[in-house]
DNA sequence: GCCTCTGGATTTTTT
DNA sequence: ATCCAGAGGC
């Protein structure tokens, strides 16, 4: 099905450009993904090349799984001794295995956004820095841009022009520092680090340009300026390097993107073949032509003309509601409809928004007619409180020098070591110049030996005790992790730690519980590996991947997602609400003419998801931060010819006003066709309510107390016999009404 | 050591 | 409106 003469010639031009490098500008549906894994296939099979010496890099842990699983289909067995991953999931190998030879250690461990910022605080609590002063937040995006342009604490403070920038100077200094010690790297340090110890270390690049003889990335108009370097070191004996990308589609400049890269590669690489991929296969006439006069707007742009062989299709229906509560009425509406007249299924349609705040009045309606939809990337699992909780165990357990994970869990479960106990103890570890473990250690072992130094330890009996019994368990668990597998070692920290215990007390613990049996499978994941390995293999998944499952394409329900997560996807049909003035573009956007182009991208990117139909709405008035306002509607909307829009009569307007009971046909129609599919996730919302009685899995059965919606669920306070009062998130906790 | 209260902020978040 | 961090009270 998938074969390489169902290629037009533009594509096939793209995977047969195999030497030297070559820059494919891929618009939007224009088959990306298929052009770059039958280029793959293509060197695996037709050019002969030894699937170990191609590199590929995705954006995504989920682009990469995707582009395996497509080639899997191609080339088989194969597959496996290709390198396909993510910029950070390719480094944290390298400096796994190389990057000794750089100072770094083996058993280093990755901090997420939030251990940096328990980082950032601890630095600038050392430094007397007042954090309402000098927000956190800004250091933390400061120094992540520094280490995205390359740019070291001593240069930083060196080139520092105002008193903030020495600020951040200061606490970047202070901050490498800290993560040295706690032999940590930060996602940027992942990729800096590489290419440090590439310029350092000759003899290291050499293998890797001499493995990698095809280098490939996609999504480069996201890439950063160290990530492009990487690039350029690994490619530069070759030289085959594809990247592909559409500049028109760069969203995350804020995040140190850089469209120079793409921009300038040309200039990098004077021979390189460019090669443009114009002709969309998503999209009908009419959207992509409402696409291209949105972005054409643009001045900072490669022009590229975009056709398609697609039929015209239906206008571009630009709707304006008097509320955000109409604008979602009149989405839900429209959807009933389409789907009642056959036309579609729930997972055809999409909702997309500039800011997740705006989900929440779409959830209201949703849940309000009975649709299942789904809010993609609600909290996330990695983010977590006692999933984080535990994987600090785990961290701590690799690297007891990880201070982080240490101050998350030396005290959690209460174990009687308290702030005061807690700031004494790293006060004293400073003035020793020891890590804090190591400091426990020797508080451990002054203990059993009750020598004369005892007078040197700043503890009275009970801190002390606690303090010892702490670092025991601690020592405990690291002797068994180098002998016991994965999922036993995982039991028995559970246990001794108490945390399980500790976890069910919980007013949450049921799904507290859940998530951690649910950490506890992909544990499981690694039982092939020798106890050591399976740990480090563990902490490195689990660092560097957002989603446990990623989504499920094939749940037959709405998708409300925004405007940024939609990039790669395509639908076909595309809501996309609050196109007003202040929102899109976003008011934080609107006085930076860069920003600007941003926002238009990002609306065009929102709009070229759309296969067949397209709805542009914006609301008259918009509750905003407990605010009422008038928006004008957005200026992107008058970018679009007149003829290329419809905007709805007044009598379809009038319908979104009828009572709910006129919907309830369809909610029980809705009912049918998706129930049994799964427990589903949001339709019981309506159903639950105070006096029915369930049944849970492990607590048994029981009464509602109460049913409230948080977030992006619904809070089912329960009352088991025997088992007290639970509250329970309804999408996680599987009950069952009787 | 735990709980409640208040003040401040609230764009986007592939890793 | 609402969520969160940090301060201060019990």
């Amino acid at each position: 099905m998938d074969t390489f003469a169902e290629l037009n010639q533009k594509q096939q031009e793209a995977v047969q450009a195999i030497k030297g490098p070559v820059l494919i500008l891929a618009g939007p549906g224009s088959g990306k993904t298929r052009v770059i894994t039958q280029r793959v296939a293509y060197l695996i099979k037709v050019v002969g090349i030894n699937p170990r010496r191609i590199l590929a890099v995705t954006f995504t842990n989920k682009a990469a799984k995707e582009m395996v699983e497509r080639l899997e289909k191609l080339v088989s067995g194969a597959v496996k001794n290709l390198t396909v991953g993510t910029f950070h999931a390719i480094c944290a190998k390298i400096l796994r295995i190389d990057g000794k030879a750089n100072g770094i250690p083996m058993e280093f461990v990755i901090y997420d956004a939030d251990d940096q910022m328990s980082v950032i605080k601890r630095c600038m609590q050392e430094l007397n820095l007042d954090p309402k002063q000098h927000i956190p937040q800004a250091i933390a995006a400061a120094i992540s841009n520094a280490k995205s342009k390359m740019v070291a604490p001593a240069d930083y403070v060196k080139h520092s022009r105002s008193y903030f920038e020495e600020v951040i100077g200061r606490v970047y200094e202070r901050y490498e520092k800290n993560l040295f010690e706690s032999k940590a790297l930060d996602f940027d340090d992942l990729l800096l680090k590489t290419v440090r110890l590439f310029r350092k270390h000759a003899e290291v690049l050499a293998r890797y340009q001499e493995r990698y003889i095809h280098v490939m990335v996609d999504e480069f108009q996201d890439t950063n300026l160290v990530q492009y370097e990487l690039i350029k070191q690994v490619g530069e004996k070759y030289r085959n390097i594809c990247v592909v990308g559409d500049p028109d589609q760069s969203i995350y400049s804020w995040r140190s993107a850089d469209l120079r890269n793409i921009l300038s590669f040309e200039h990098d690489y004077p021979d390189a073949k460019v090669i443009l991929l114009e002709q969309n296969y998503r999209s009908t006439k009419n959207i992509l032509e409402t696409a291209s006069n949105v972005i054409s707007v643009n001045q900072k742009r490669k022009a590229k003309r975009l056709w398609t062989d697609n039929d015209t299709g239906e206008r571009t229906m630009v709707v304006e509601a008097y509320t955000e509560q109409e604008e979602a009425q009149f989405v839900v509406r429209e959807i009933e409809q389409l789907v009642a007249n056959d036309k579609f299924r729930l997972g055809d349609f999409a909702v997309m928004y500039r800011t997740n705040a705006q989900s929440r009045v779409l959830e209201e309606a949703f849940i309000r007619y009975g649709v299942p939809y789904r809010l993609v990337a609600g909290t996330r699992f990695y983010e977590r409180r006692e999933v984080k909780d535990v994987i600090a165990y785990f961290r701590l357990i690799q690297n007891p020098q990880d201070s982080v994970s240490l101050q998350r869990i030396i005290n959690v479960p209460g174990r009687g070591i308290g702030p005061t106990t807690s700031a004494k103890l790293s006060v004293w570890a400073q003035s020793m110049g020891a890590s804090v473990y190591d400091t426990l250690r020797i508080l451990v072992d002054s203990k059993q030996k009750k020598d004369a130094n005892a007078e040197d330890i700043p503890f009275n009996g009970r801190a002390g005790d606690a303090l010892a019994r702490f670092s025991e368990i601690m020592v405990e668990f690291i002797e068994r992790s180098q002998k016991t597998n994965l999922v036993e070692l995982f039991d028995f920290v559970l246990e001794s730690s108490n945390y399980k215990q500790f976890t069910l007390n919980d007013p949450d613990g049921a799904e507290r519980w859940e998530n951690i049996l649910e950490l506890r499978t992909v544990a499981q994941q690694y039982r092939e590996l020798s106890p050591r390995e399976a740990l480090a293999a563990f902490l490195e998944g689990v660092a560097l991947v957002s989603d446990v499952d990623g989504y499920d394409a094939m749940l037959d329900r709405v998708t409300l997602i925004t405007l940024h997560q939609a990039k790669g996807l395509e639908f076909p049909v595309v809501f996309i609400v609050g196109v007003e003035e202040k929102l899109l573009p976003h008011i934080r956007s609107m006085d930076d003419p860069d920003q600007l182009e941003e926002e238009r991208r990002l609306c065009y990117v929102g709009i070229t998801r759309a296969k067949q139909r397209l709805y542009l709405l914006h609301a008259f008035r918009r509750t905003f931060m407990g605010q009422s306002a008038v928006n004008p509607p957005s200026r992107f909307l008058e970018d679009i010819p007149k003829r290329l829009i419809t905007t709805p009569g007044w009598s379809q307007r009038e319908e979104t006003k009828v009572s709910d009971a006129v919907y309830s046909w369809n909610r029980v129609r809705v009912d049918e066709t998706e129930g049994k599919k799964e427990k589903s996730l949001h339709l019981p919302s309506t159903d639950l309510k105070a006096g029915d009685r369930v049944r849970h899995s492990i607590f048994g059965d029981g009464v509602v107390v109460s049913n409230k919606k948080v977030k992006s669920d619904n809070e089912v306070t329960v009352a088991f016999s025997g088992q007290g009062i639970k509250k329970l998130l309804l999408s996680l906790a599987h009950l069952e009404k009787i």
